[in-house]
DNA sequence: ATTTTTATTGCAATCGTTTGCGTTGACGAT
DNA sequence: ATCGTCAACGCAAACGATTGCAATAAAAAT
């Protein structure tokens, strides 16, 4: 019983020709006779011939694969954007092979290896919240080795950055709050170390000095873990403490937005008429809690795509590493709902 | 400048013995005197070698890849699986390789090809709505190609079925509702060719009939696509339509139940003092929305977990496919919330 | 001193495909 | 009859690692 699939050799031998004219037959190169050709074609088909991708690989060195670094799937902005990688990825005929980190930089660096190990052709790479140091990037990035960040960019040399504009979607959502009357607006920070929960607490802070409302910082509170328990009791604390009540909640993400609100109610506060909220990705789930929640959405899909385009032609040497120094930038859109609007 | 890692011929080089030698070295075979062993550890550790997993996966014809075929990655459930996959492939060195079909045979069909093209060890499947002949999948298995199906399987000789109890899942689910004094129920179905959705309303019809409720086929009603608008207008219509108006609403998924959740408000009826919901997946946003909306949770990280153990050990011969008769059955959970409780 | 044993290492084939270069034979031209 | 040309195809190396089977040398046994 031959499980294997058939080989170029099985093709030649039923034919009695060499393996070289039969895969030069299958790719029609000139200097063999349309007679072989036809008849290569016929008996690849008849014997279901698939090249073998790996032999192919270890030809050409190159896999055809693309490295995914993600810190975890089930999280509706990640896999928004694993998404539009897919698409993009599978029509150009590349493979796809995913790691999650789950937020460890050992896992991340082991994960690295393996990849390299199996001759990836390059890597999409969103980094975790334990990744400080980006000496195991550099090293990739110093080889030539083509990689592509989104989301969670580093600020080193040479990185291609993909990223959408945290600082602005944070403006906006913080300047509705302010023209909706809201100006007292709490700020459920994200995890210090990532680029992005700086740019989206900038762009919170900003907003609130271009309107002339003072920075209070102990309105300011790091949500480490991005959960909704989280949340609630964040947003539970600080009203329970503070004489002067927030009237507002910007939030670095949707589902401490979602714990803030909930934490809102059991207080008794009415959202959106004494709170108003704000959060940011544009989860599923906004449009179904109650109040819908207003959200910043980030093109995961978009980003997924653009990522992976400028990957493969860098793969492919279409695209220059060196033309690229500034990051690439993708819009936000507010959404407003009904948590937000008096 | 020489990109590439340094191989097994660098390291044999450097040290003036063969290949062969080097090779046996690295793996501690015996016949290598301790200090050629030590050499060359030395030499590759300076090289930083790192073994061609695709130069191995040639020779052995295994790939330590395994290929994930879902419906989309943008889903609760399916990315809380491929979280149980990707964690005890890569604890047992497996890669992961990842295709979404976006519910398309076509597209279902064509990353089977290239993934065997890919000399993938084996599959991890759950099909497309669009399946059901399941052709490619008995071919592969009749040449003892290793494949575990999961969450929607098929129904066909010496498949390997991993799956939820669905039929128990629906059957508390719609038990529960009436408990509470639901007896109107509306079953909000999946798409008729999927086992899931028919198990689960098989569930909801013995419920209602153990229970003495005669079964009011105009009260299910298929929710092909389970997005929230479907369920809105589908639950929007029956109360509508209907003379006699229903009091509960057990969904096939529970983002269709958070559209009906959302429809029965719009009219004006009070979920659950009206109305009780009940979802099924338990989505994350359960706990967000207001009511919260109970639901039966899916196992899907063990699923995940389990369905990958069996294809790693059916690949490494450790399991004979032929033991296994039965689907492998996980237990649901009925999260009871705020949304079927009066 | 000769044979046998043992410890180390190398040779070469193999996995499936590609590709530079050489070979073969037919044919027309001289 | 000899040569050159050209179409059509085969040889063999290469990609990187593994492994059965020698081969070699030194050490031990006789």
């Amino acid at each position: 019983m031959k499980i294997g699939q058939a080989t170029i050799k099985d093709i030649a031998r039923e034919l009695n020709v060499s393996s070289s004219t039969v895969s030069r037959a299958l790719k029609d190169y000139p200097g063999i006779s349309d007679e072989t050709k036809r008849k290569v074609k016929e008996v690849a088909e008849k014997l279901n011939y698939r090249p073998n991708a790996i032999a192919l690989s270890l030809r050409k060195s190159r896999s055809f694969t693309i490295g995914v670094i993600i810190p975890e799937v089930v999280h509706f902005f990640f896999s928004t954007v694993i998404s539009g990688i897919e698409e993009v990825a599978s029509s150009r005929g590349y493979n796809v092979i995913l790691s999650q980190t789950n937020e460890s930089l050992t896992r991340e660096k082991s994960s690295i290896d393996t990849m390299l190990s199996n001759q990836i052709d390059g890597f999409l790479v969103s980094f975790s919240k334990e990744t400080t140091d980006f000496e195991h990037f550099s090293r990739l990035l110093d080889h030539g080795y083509p990689i592509i960040f989104f989301d969670r960019v580093p600020n080193i040399p040479h990185s291609i950055n993909v990223m959408v504009d945290d600082y602005q979607g944070a403006y906006n959502a913080t300047s509705h709050l302010i023209s909706q009357g809201y100006n007292r607006i709490v700020h459920l920070a994200g995890p210090k170390n990532l680029s992005i929960s700086k740019e989206r607490e900038r762009g919170y802070r900003d907003a609130l000095s271009n309107h002339g409302i003072p920075i209070d910082p102990t309105l300011i509170v790091e949500c480490a873990y991005g959960t909704s328990d989280e949340g609630f009791k964040i947003t539970e604390n600080l009203f329970k403490q503070l004489d002067k009540k927030p009237d507002g909640v910007f939030a670095n993400n949707d589902i401490a937005a979602a714990g803030a609100i909930l934490a809102c109610k059991s207080l008794g506060y009415s959202v959106p008429n004494d709170v108003g909220v704000v959060g940011f990705s544009n989860w599923q789930f906004c449009s179904m809690i109650e109040p819908t929640l207003s959200s910043v959405s980030q093109p995961g899909f978009k980003m997924g795509l653009k990522a992976t385009e400028l990957l493969l032609d860098l793969i492919e040497k279409k695209l220059d590493p060196d033309t690229i120094t500034e990051p690439i930038v993708l819009e936000t859109e507010l959404l407003i709902r009904n948590s937000s609007v008096k």
